[in-house]
DNA sequence: CTTGGCACTCTGGACACGCGAGTGCTAGGG
DNA sequence: CCCTAGCACTCGCGTGTCCAGAGTGCCAAG
């Protein structure tokens, strides 16, 4: 009963907080949501809650914000879930479904995220290491230069030029070619590196040398770097903030400039939740102490292949940003499945 | 005589300006630069520099700031070159000197020129109409789909998914395969489509409507998205303009999330000069209007297969900008030739 | 053409003041 | 036991005033 209230009251709070970005009062919250009780009672839940560490005031005389805790229990027990609309869902879909491939995918999804969410759009391309090998090409560049072509089936395609010490016959070429498809075909990208360890073995005694040494160049390209691409989009909205906020946008553009830490706040995604959300100072990212992050994983719900999501001020609405987030998951799942 | 006075006095404004970003006065400037001369005699001198509109004063007692046109005569008649240090250039052509693939260039001549200049760097990867085809590539990534994958001899490679269909044999595939790369090899982009038109004569007439589809399958791909593509890094530096600055980021910010945008900036490169400088309002994009950017060509000189730069604010040390833009495209040009 | 002098203008910081929002506390009522 | 009304208190913020300092423009003399 008079924890209900008190839950509510938070609640209020932080809606209240979140649409006007300034401290609110405890007169302020009696008119603005119906709670059937005077002001003073409302000030007497504000003092416990704040006792428990759920709100602060930034002086005497100002209203109260919510703490990192405060939006904490706000996001895990009170918030009210807001599904998108079936018209924003429509668009969702026909944006994404215009792209021809997955650059162009991953392009739109995140100045979709960005546009929708007003905040800074995160998008991770498939991850290689969850990804299988569906064809694997060479190709004689110049004499003494192959470039390698690794199609996953994702979609997502990589290549990298290899420089070997003596040029190459066709025929040796061609051999190679259809023995490493045939080594790594269909095999999710850990083994590739197994799978190709032995490959040498079938060839003339005096091809292997060749041979050898573009098995360790492949080798090497693929398992040393194995590049994890993050692209991001909408800063501009980080500025708006900024105006109405003493949020410092230079440490977060500074982070969000760090393709580590642009991984590391996509990597971990909670288990329960099909959303992660993650609150100021949960984030241990130097810089984006003062922000949220909201993410989920896309590809199969159980079994995600990347993540996506958005960063933004603690004071965003969550509500929104989580379904939003989710929902544009969902259909990066369902092209990415199409493709 | 007095002319020659007149601009360097003009000279120490805009290096006394650029270096502590304050109006600058009379006084201060013949105690900072020993000009023969008293103060009273340099206000002479400014009346007449704001007469001819080089200068401004923000308000009646504050000193004087360069205009658009200050800077634009500095740049172009007074300022002194300032040529990299030797272990500058060590450093510069080291750190690029490591990149394996086009993608790690492009990435860490960004990131290199963001760090020089302290500024925010743009890169464009070689331009598809600017370079020549080395090699085409047809994989079958499944029955009725392909990957044409189209390697360029700037290093840059594109990638698209056909869909066809019906399944295509493997012969059929080779022969394609054969052909395009006879009919494509070593012609510049440009003419690329012209190349294509004839190639299905040659196949038998069973396999022409299929080889038809994936011809203009393939045209399409080629000519209606050329994507050229630009890189951009170090926006954070923007932020610590705007702490001492009245200049808005967030235009700036929406400005450089706009792919047409940048590449109108990197577009129109000065044939006189290796460096083109554009200050202010000579930008004329939205968003842009107050600050200037520095951008050159690499490939070769005389003809330059793409462009890079940095955006920055008018009041940016343009000869340090001016020759760490140069510097780098001059070795980027080296590595590409070297690739 | 340069220079020193002088009056004038304007910004920015310091200070004081009062308003108003909001709080905490206490006493009384259901 | 909880809610409520009332009241005194605190403190930030906006406003107004004032002053110092920097810088200018102009003029007359060298």
């Amino acid at each position: 009963m008079l924890e209900d209230r008190r839950l509510a009251v938070l609640r209020a709070i932080v809606e209240d907080y979140v649409a006007t970005h300034e401290p609110v009062g405890s007169k302020a919250l009696v008119e603005r949501h119906h709670l059937g009780v005077s002001p003073a009672t409302i000030r007497n839940d504000m003092a416990a809650l704040e006792e428990e560490g759920y709100i602060t005031h930034p002086h005497t005389s100002a209203g109260r914000i919510p703490t990192d805790r405060g939006y904490r229990l706000f996001v895990d027990q009170i918030s009210n879930v807001k599904p998108m609309s079936a018209p924003e869902r429509k668009a969702i879909e026909r944006f994404l479904g215009d792209a021809v491939d997955l650059d162009d995918v991953m392009g739109r999804t995140v100045r979709l995220l960005a546009q929708i969410t007003q905040q800074v759009a995160l998008v991770q391309y498939p991850s290689l290491e969850r990804s299988s090998v569906r064809h694997v090409e060479l190709i004689a560049v110049s004499d003494t230069r192959l470039m390698l072509v690794v199609i996953m089936d994702t979609g997502r395609v990589e290549q990298r030029v290899i420089e070997c010490a003596a040029p190459l016959s066709e025929q040796v070429l061609g051999d190679l070619r259809a023995r490493l498809n045939a080594a790594v075909a269909d095999k999710p990208f850990a083994f590739v590196s197994d799978a190709l360890k032995d490959l040498d073995k079938g060839f003339d005694a005096s091809d292997q040398r060749f041979v050898q040494a573009v098995m360790a160049a492949v080798l090497e390209a693929v398992t040393e770097r194995i590049e994890e691409r993050v692209v991001l989009g909408g800063t501009a909205h980080l500025a708006r903030y900024q105006q109405s906020f003493p949020m410092a946008i230079q440490p977060v553009l500074e982070a969000l400039e760090e393709q580590v830490v642009l991984l590391r706040l996509l990597g971990e995604l909670s288990i329960e939740s099909p959303v992660t959300v993650r609150i100021g100072q949960e984030n241990d990212v130097h810089g984006l102490e003062s922000t949220s992050v909201v993410t989920a994983g896309y590809g199969r719900t159980d079994e995600p292949v990347a993540s996506l999501g958005v960063v933004g001020p603690t004071h965003m609405d969550y509500a929104g940003t989580m379904s939003a987030v989710h929902a544009v998951a969902q259909y990066v799942s369902k092209i990415l499945k199409g493709q």
